[in-house]
DNA sequence: AAGGAGGTCAACCGCTAGAGT
DNA sequence: AACTCTAGCGGTTGACCTCCT
């Protein structure tokens, strides 16, 4: 190898605290890689001390995280892979490890350089959009259907519950609860359930949306999943 | 062949949240 | 309660590569 490019006293690239900066070379990298795989993955700071690396806890996590992971995927990104990373960006925006997660194998850092090159300059794609109305239309229909089936009855169940709950809490306290608790709710379940509208195809999330055709298999699968907080 | 423009990606920076003291 | 430490996140930078003129 190039054991003459790596001499450990050498200030090229230090920065004012002494920690190497810039690119990686195959000595450092093997360091690393037999520290995780002694110690684990965590406690980045104490790397240096351990391993006489002189690099960063920060650069050291960066490192690992983004490139050496033993899981990690090599390759480029699939049009499976891009149609999922479009359609979770629209719905979540810039949430980059939120979308890595959906994506074993590629990185935060990875898909974030992705959407710059690829998608940063272009419009929403119709996929998208389409997959997005989709959601909304089913939510609406989910909603109408639940308002017609509940009657007084379930109220009144609902109502007994809380008594059980609460007991004699202030009433504007509970009522304001009851109204986060609902949108926290909601919230998880329409995530979810777009999740599984856009992954699915790829074998992602189970339950939830099928094809456009409106079939009763579909709907029941929708039903199961809109009754996640019931 | 030279060099400028634009694309790609590894790495750094600054900030925040959560845990520990 | 206040402070420190650590891990993680998103934004940005800069080196390198490829393509075009």
């Amino acid at each position: 190898m190039d054991d003459e490019l790596f001499v450990w006293g050498s200030t090229l690239n230090d920065d004012d605290d002494g920690w190497r900066k810039g690119p990686w070379i195959p000595q450092e990298d093997k360091l690393l890689i037999d520290h995780v795989n002694l110690h684990g993955e965590g406690k980045w700071n104490s790397v240096s001390k351990l391993t006489g690396l002189r690099r960063s806890g920060k650069s050291c996590r960066l490192r690992w995280v983004n490139y050496l992971r033993p899981d990690l995927k090599k390759g480029n990104i699939t049009p499976q892979e891009e149609l999922i990373i479009q359609e979770l960006h629209a719905m979540w925006g810039n949430r980059w490890s939120a979308i890595a997660r959906s994506l074993p194998g590629r990185t935060d850092n990875e898909i974030k350089n992705y959407w710059r090159t690829h998608f940063k300059k272009s419009k929403p794609s119709k996929s998208v959009e389409k997959a997005r109305a989709r959601f909304l239309v089913r939510q609406q229909q989910h909603r109408q259907n639940k308002k017609k089936k509940d009657g007084s009855v379930v109220q009144q169940q609902e109502e007994e519950e809380d008594m059980q709950r609460y007991g004699d809490q202030d009433i504007g306290d509970v009522m304001n609860k009851q109204v986060e608790e609902t949108a926290r709710a909601e919230e998880v379940q329409m995530e979810m359930a777009y999740m599984d509208c856009v992954l699915r195809p790829y074998g992602g999330f189970d339950g939830g949306c099928g094809s456009d055709d409106g079939s009763s298999e579909e709907y029941v699968l929708w039903e199961g999943l809109w009754n996640l907080d019931d």
